[in-house]
DNA sequence: CATGAATGAGCCTTCATTCAT
DNA sequence: GATGAATGAAGGCTCATTCAT
């Protein structure tokens, strides 16, 4: 009969928080956003309709919520190839890591692609955008000039839109050999197998 | 007085069809499918509602042919860098079309790569992907393997991979200069300035 | 080239009018009048939807001459039994008629019935049950009374129930089986077997 | 404060239910199945469009509850005369039981009658009416040949007949003084006037 | 904190009716 | 007379959101 304590209040919107996060990734990753309805979520995760109002404003900011969050929570794990001071070696992890982000975070990356191509998509998606294109671009060219690679700044436009076109292609195909094929050819090519 | 002669109505519906399918085509492209409803449809085309249902059967028809009749459409056009025999031209030619086709059809490709990306998207989508990987790698394998490239296949698979990504980066931020900046960097890298 | 004289113009509206009432009572009758779009019966009739404006106010106008119409044309056939003297001979005939009637023109008899049970059911049909009663009645009970058949109005009354259940049994089932059973008992009971 | 318990929302979902169900009932009946809409429904029974499809599928669903439960709710009265060991006080038990059915639930059985008449009609409708002839019918004609009563299978038939009309016939004319005057009349016939 | 009944705007679709030709 | 394109009201249905309990 004791009332719960705070903490343990707090642990408990926590995990269902999260649950209705990683629920609506999924669905919304699966089905789009806008096939996707509140009460789907709500029953996917095991708690009422009413609930979720209690946790998110509405669907929208649901929506942004899953971005915010699911960026975040990945946030460490995203950059941590930049670290890598040998310029090879960073593409190498690069390629790699991609590959397994694709892999593993394939709802995700639907959404985050479909949100993308929407004329009037939330700020946070243009935010995360751009970021990779100011933040990514410069740190890669200064690493790759380091390194002595011939017109780094060509070769990094490439690669970039070579990490794009590998996503859309795995996301649109689920096809993992393919993936796996175009991955290998890029090590190929910039000599990266025997690192 | 004497009735419309059926040369007439015809004229009419290839008129009103072609309004629904363009303004179908821009919309779906801008907001996405899901959030296009017929009524918006309607009014942009200076039509009534009930009229879309005299020449489409659904919604999901409309989309249907929406995609196949803007394919065809294209047909010509589209793969006429095919029948450029030396392999170096023609992946200029691959190049500056695509360019050039993602600037003029934005809201088709839009549309074909956002509905590419649900799980469980229109067969159509499906038997277009799968052209374009079935039909186009192999021609361009051979002719590639014949003008003595090195390396042809990885080569094809990355190049499928920088087109894809090329088209994804301009559709999501529609950045034009950037656009051209990888388009050149790819022309550089093969070399194709001087053609 | 010379015009059409009035007279073959009239044949022809003729034709296309009867056209269209036969459709229309066919599939009223089958589907109902609400389930029956005026396209359905003008594609079924082989005429357009517009000359069917030509020819009736509106759809209910068009029910309305349905009814009337085939109602008219079955006016004499309808009523020849009264025309026997005999009392048993008539039920003899009458029953005959009915099981004839409900037969050849089941889709009258379905639309007549079905609308008979609305609450708002147009004029006519009030007007055809009344008539049923107020003057068939009347004649069948002198008749019977002539005839020296006791108790002669009770007899009318449980006839007159017995012909409107066969009529929706059968118009219900489509047992043509039952039908015969149901008249055959009929004449059993009122000894019409050797007539 | 508290949750709401399970109990209450029970006893909430099913006033709303019922209230639907007999306002679907009433209209159904009045006005014919297609000539109502939810609209109209919800209306008249105090509640939104949207909550009727919380308790049904479909409008088609809802027709099936409201004949399948109506039908329920009236099973023990249904056949109660059945259990009547004398065949002439079943009859007349039959007659009056008949007679006050149709008088009190009027719509249910315009409904009922109406949906049989229709080409396509619904499974339930043609099951309940199958019930009818081969359940009740047997059982009756052991009955009535256990009463020695004279060629009681013909008897049958016209009975069946004769209820049949007695309702198609007050269920269009809601004359009750014909109602009543017919159901004498059967009395009078076989003798059941002084049970 | 939690539930799900209830709402109502908005969606897709149908169809009687009109009208330019 | 004849056609069928065009209209718009209305219908069935979905769903984000609110709220009594």
């Amino acid at each position: 009969m004791s009332p719960i304590s705070s903490v343990e209040f707090e642990k408990k919107r926590a995990v269902s928080r999260k649950k209705i996060i990683d629920t609506a990734l999924m669905l919304f990753g699966s089905n789009g956003f806008a096939n996707t309805s509140i009460s789907q979520i709500a029953k996917e995760a095991g708690i009422s309709k009413g609930l979720m109002y209690n946790y998110f404003e509405s669907k929208d900011d649901l929506l942004e919520k899953v971005i915010l969050e699911t960026v975040e929570s990945m946030q460490g794990f995203y950059l941590e190839f930049l670290e890598e001071a040998d310029a090879r070696k960073m593409l190498l992890k690069m390629i790699d890591f991609t590959v397994e982000f694709l892999k593993t975070e394939k709802e995700f990356n639907v959404l985050l692609t479909s949100l993308g191509l929407q004329k009037e998509s939330h700020p946070i998606i243009k935010k995360i955008a751009s970021e990779k294109i100011n933040q990514l671009m410069p740190l890669f060219l200064t690493k790759m000039n380091d390194a002595g690679i011939p017109d780094a700044e060509n070769e990094i436009y490439i690669m970039g839109a070579v990490m794009d076109g590998l996503a859309v292609q795995y996301l649109t195909t689920e096809d993992e050999v393919h993936l796996m094929r175009v991955a290998n050819a890029l090590k190929k090519r910039y000599n990266l197998g025997n690192l």
